[in-house]
RNA sequence: GGGCGAAUAGCUCAGCUGGGAGAGCAUCGGCCUUACAAGCCGAGGGUCACAGGUUCGAGCCCUGUUUCGCCCACCA
């Protein structure tokens, strides 16, 4: 018999021909004036600077896996896709293929400069959207977006003018976080911390006309410079007669004062704070109360500028050593401790971000973020798995207004424009030449642009056509589902949340879906600084889309972390290739075979038969429930345990004898189970392995209703004929087949040598199953020679192990050890012996007999009875055996 | 400082509303059995971190302890 497909399983040749196939037959494209029920999810925008890697691979294929799904449910699916211009992290990208030819942006002007970045992603940016296609991510292409589009351009004006409007964004002077290599201005989000190794310095203030110095302890002593009071807690004795006084400040000898405040704890070094309120938020807010001078003394890049006297020029940390040494040189040093805290670097480039006095624009998100909390608390939108609605609502309690302005050119600009004549600002939709207040043409527009995250707000609907009232709005929003990681909850999802209940009216989607972070084998994060990335695109190469998709889905268990290994993913490759040649033997038993003639209700099905369509029918509504709960490694498992177990190792091994016979009736009814189980099971695992199934069901032989399995129905059950009690036979027959193998396995008989046994049955009806079934256990257990009977003669010596009712001996006359066997027998009653004493414990117990649910203690009672059964027939064994001693 | 999570077989992890502990890998033994050696058959291996409690019954619920991890936060 000759297959038509290759022996082993070739991912690289098949996955392109089915991706473009789908793709031209239009299979990933939404319709909205279809009458289906709908299903919408949004990608996360990658950045367009982006290179997949493992945390899109992930989040892509939970996204692919539910859209192909819901597809196969008879849904009307949209997958709307897309790229995220990525503010800062693309200008960094452009300035430094600027950088490397010579060049910045400022030698090249702004205007110029965005030309170059819309140059660069014409040429390099959508690279990530050809490795999702390589993934098999089924997004509706069509409507691909990015957010720098004019539609979505549109929807940010849109959106800050109606804030603006509504007083929900206002302008402010204030500290921010300022990050010197990108020159811009960040959210407190965009702030990371990490504690890093420093020093504590404590310098030693000279107090105006005495002999006293008051130390004060710092971990950024160039900040002195900068310095406007001192201050002491109120109830420091120690310090109590200085409030008031006044220090002259070193290096620079300014005149400061000594301040009372609260703020200052008195157990910390020594008690004594220097404030310096242009260069510290804590400091800040103590000026603010004592209505402190601020001085500012760094520039925009982190330079110390005129008001550093003759530090003035020098870089931070530059100035930091010259400070410390000065100070040191005049005895004013008093002592450096090795100190650990916590520094705040910038998202983007890791610099260390600057405290810095500006003007930026702000959303006053309070009044949203109410909202987005009610649509959380009242299940509106509901979070996957729940216990990151706590982190959710921890975060939208505390959370503080948000800076959208950047100092960066790459980005929406602000629509507000600024008078020279009466200084008043316009904030328009439409690009403005004279001002809406005194109609000067003096105007000019704000140089800023917004925060990347402003416009990934509006994604759910700006991707839709808003602010127009689009089809595709009404169809598809809010969205069924969004799949995303913890990471950018806040940055993100919450945010999202925000915009869409102030713009929609709604919450944009119904469930949130937050998945694990993907680590390396050792728990670490990937990161390319230390070495241990693993590239999805290689992983595909090796072990081809499905089996690198399915891993991942088996990983997915909720809220764990994932540490992926290579062995793991080699695993399923295995699997992969496992599907592929129990295809192979299928379509070798198939040949000419018409599944039109296909009747499973025909009387003459085998057990196995019964068997496997039953196991078929219960993982079929397993799976649906599993992935309706997001339950992604429960629906791998499911999949691959009645793929390989039931499928290949019982059932396949079990029809052979009726597939190879000359029974031409028991042939053709084996190959239309056999076909039914491999065409549904295919359809069961297609969301999660779309390539081989499709290459796999497209050589199925026989007509179809549709092109592409792609577009076939979901099994979920209906149409097979369950028969529980021939499942339960086949059960029977499948425990003395394990019985004999064991004793095989035990007594080291070769598979390959035929053998005799003789099956003393406790029941008729098990006698007669075992009989009328008697060449699946010559097949499977390489039995030669049988005899199954209620009180069937028993040989002398043998090797005894129990299935159900029934006592399985093998006559091995010479490799039977009556010793060892009889202490085999012994340990086997004891371990039987202790679980019917312990059922029978629990039966006896009244409370428990009161309280136990029904099915509880009818389940108990079932294990008593045959603890009990099993029992008699192991002390009946051991009673032959010790007669033969 | 606040919040969240984890601890189950040698390793990596499942275990959904409480009803006698599972998988994959690894280990050991036997097999080239005509779909698959990327395979087949079998075996061993666990005080479910620790201490209490609730319950007829706890890996799961409650309290405390220990050890890890993550997130948030303005203590110099």
């Amino acid at each position: 018999m000759e297959s038509k497909l290759p022996k082993g399983y070739e991912p690289q040749e098949v996955e392109g021909r089915w991706y473009a196939a789908w793709e031209q037959g239009g299979l990933f494209h939404a319709d909205e004036t279809s009458a289906r029920p709908h299903y919408s999810i949004v990608i996360p925008p990658p950045n367009v600077t982006g290179v997949l890697h493992m945390g899109h691979a992930l989040n892509n294929t939970l996204q692919d896996i539910l859209v192909r799904w819901k597809r196969m449910t008879g849904h009307e699916v949209l997958w709307m896709p897309g790229t995220d211009h990525a503010g800062i992290a693309t200008q960094n990208v452009v300035e430094k293929q600027l950088s490397s030819q010579g060049m910045d942006r400022h030698a090249l002007g702004r205007e110029k400069f965005v030309e170059r970045v819309w140059q660069w992603r014409q040429e390099s940016g959508g690279q990530i959207i050809n490795q999702l296609k390589r993934l098999g991510a089924s997004c509706d292409w069509e409507r691909e977006r990015f957010t720098m589009d004019e539609g979505l351009s549109q929807a940010v004006r849109e959106v800050f003018v109606r804030l603006f409007e509504d007083g929900l964004i206002y302008r402010d002077n204030r500290l921010i976080n300022w990050c010197p290599r990108c020159h811009t201005a960040l959210s407190d989000l965009e702030v990371e911390h990490e504690e890093k190794k420093g020093h504590l310095w404590h310098l030693r203030y000279p107090v105006v006309g005495t002999e006293r110095f008051l130390v004060v302890a710092t971990t950024r002593p160039e900040t002195m410079l900068g310095d406007t009071a001192v201050a002491v807690n109120p109830e420091d004795e120690r310090y109590r007669d200085l409030i008031g006084q006044r220090i002259l400040l070193p290096l620079v000898n300014r005149e400061i004062p000594i301040i009372a405040d609260d703020y200052v704890d008195r157990e910390f070094g020594s008690g004594a704070v220097k404030i310096t309120p242009a260069h510290d938020f804590n400091d800040f807010e103590v000026g603010k109360r004592h209505d402190l001078p601020l001085v500012n003394i760094f520039d925009e890049s982190g330079v110390v500028n005129e008001n550093g006297g003759p530090y003035a020029g020098q870089e931070r940390y530059e100035a930091r050593a010259n400070v410390v040494a000065d100070l040191e040189n005049q005895g004013l040093l008093e002592k450096v401790d090795d100190y650990g805290n916590a520094v705040g670097e910038c998202y983007r480039c890791r610099s260390v971000i600057e405290p810095y006095m500006s003007k930026q624009w702000y959303v006053k998100v309070k009044p949203l973020a109410e909202e987005a909390i009610k649509a959380v608390q009242d299940g509106r939108t509901r979070i996957v798995p729940e216990q990151w609605e706590k982190t959710y609502f921890e975060w939208m309690f505390n959370i503080q207004d948000w800076c959208i302005s950047r100092q960066i050119w790459w980005g929406h600009r602000i629509p507000a424009w600024f008078c020279d004549d009466c200084d008043q600002i316009t904030v328009s939709r439409e690009d403005v030449t004279l001002c809406g207040h005194c109609g000067s043409s003096r105007v000019r527009q704000e140089t800023d642009v917004l925060d990347t995250w402003f416009s990934s707000a509006l994604w759910p609907f700006s991707t839709m056509g808003w602010p127009e009232r689009t089809e595709t709005l009404a169809k598809f929003y809010p969205t069924s589902c969004l799949i995303t990681g913890f990471d950018i909850l806040f940055f993100w999802v919450a945010r999202m949340l925000m915009m869409g209940l102030k713009f929609m009216g709604e919450t944009p989607f119904r469930d949130v879906y937050i998945h694990a972070l993907v680590r390396d084998a050792q728990g670490q994060k990937m990161s390319k600084s230390k070495g241990n990335v693993i590239d999805p695109l290689h992983v595909i190469d090796e072990y081809g889309a499905d089996a690198f998709r399915f891993t991942l889905a088996a990983f997915a268990a909720m809220g764990r972390d994932i540490k992926l290994s290579t062995e793991r993913i080699a695993g399923y490759k295995a699997f992969a290739n496992k599907l592929w040649n129990a295809a192979r033997f299928a379509l070798m038993n198939l040949e000419g075979f018409d599944p039109a003639a296909i009747d499973l209700d025909r009387s003459d099905l085998s057990l196995a038969d019964r068997w496997i369509l039953a196991q078929l029918a219960e993982v079929e509504l397993e799976t649906g429930r599993a992935l309706g709960a997001y339950r992604f490694n429960e629906t791998a498992n499911l999949l691959y345990a009645f793929t390989w177990n039931s499928f290949c190792d019982w059932y396949i091994e079990l029809a052979k004898e009726d597939l190879y016979g000359t029974d031409e009736a028991a042939r053709e009814r084996a190959q239309g189970v056999l076909y039914t189980v491999l065409e549904r099971l295919l359809r069961l695992l297609h969301p999660l392995m779309p390539f081989i199934t499709e290459e796999i069901w497209q050589s199925l032989p026989g007509e179809r209703p549709v092109r592409f399995l792609m577009e076939a129905s979901y099994p979920a059950g209906g149409g097979i004929p369950v028969d529980t009690v021939g499942a339960v036979k086949m059960e029977q027959v499948m425990a003395v087949v394990r019985a004999i193998r064991n004793i095989r396995g035990e007594m080291n008989v070769p598979p390959g040598k035929g053998i005799s046994a003789v099956l003393d049955c406790k029941s008729e009806a098990t006698a007669l199953v075992l009989r009328e079934n008697e060449g699946y256990l010559r097949a499977l257990a390489r039995v030669d020679n049988l005899s199954a009977a209620v009180g069937v003669s028993r040989p002398e010596k043998a090797a005894t192990q129990v299935a159900g009712d029934v006592e399985v001996l093998l006559p091995l006359a010479g490799l039977v050890d009556i010793e060892e066997e009889e202490r085999r027998l012994e340990k086997e009653i004891a371990k039987v012996a202790k679980d019917v004493e312990m059922f029978a414990k629990k039966l006896s117990n009244e409370k428990f007999v009161a309280n136990a649910p029904p099915e509880v203690l009818e389940k108990d009672r079932g294990k008593l009875r045959a603890g009990e059964e099993k029992l008699g027939i192991l002390q009946g064994s051991l009673e032959k055996i010790r007669e033969l001693r």
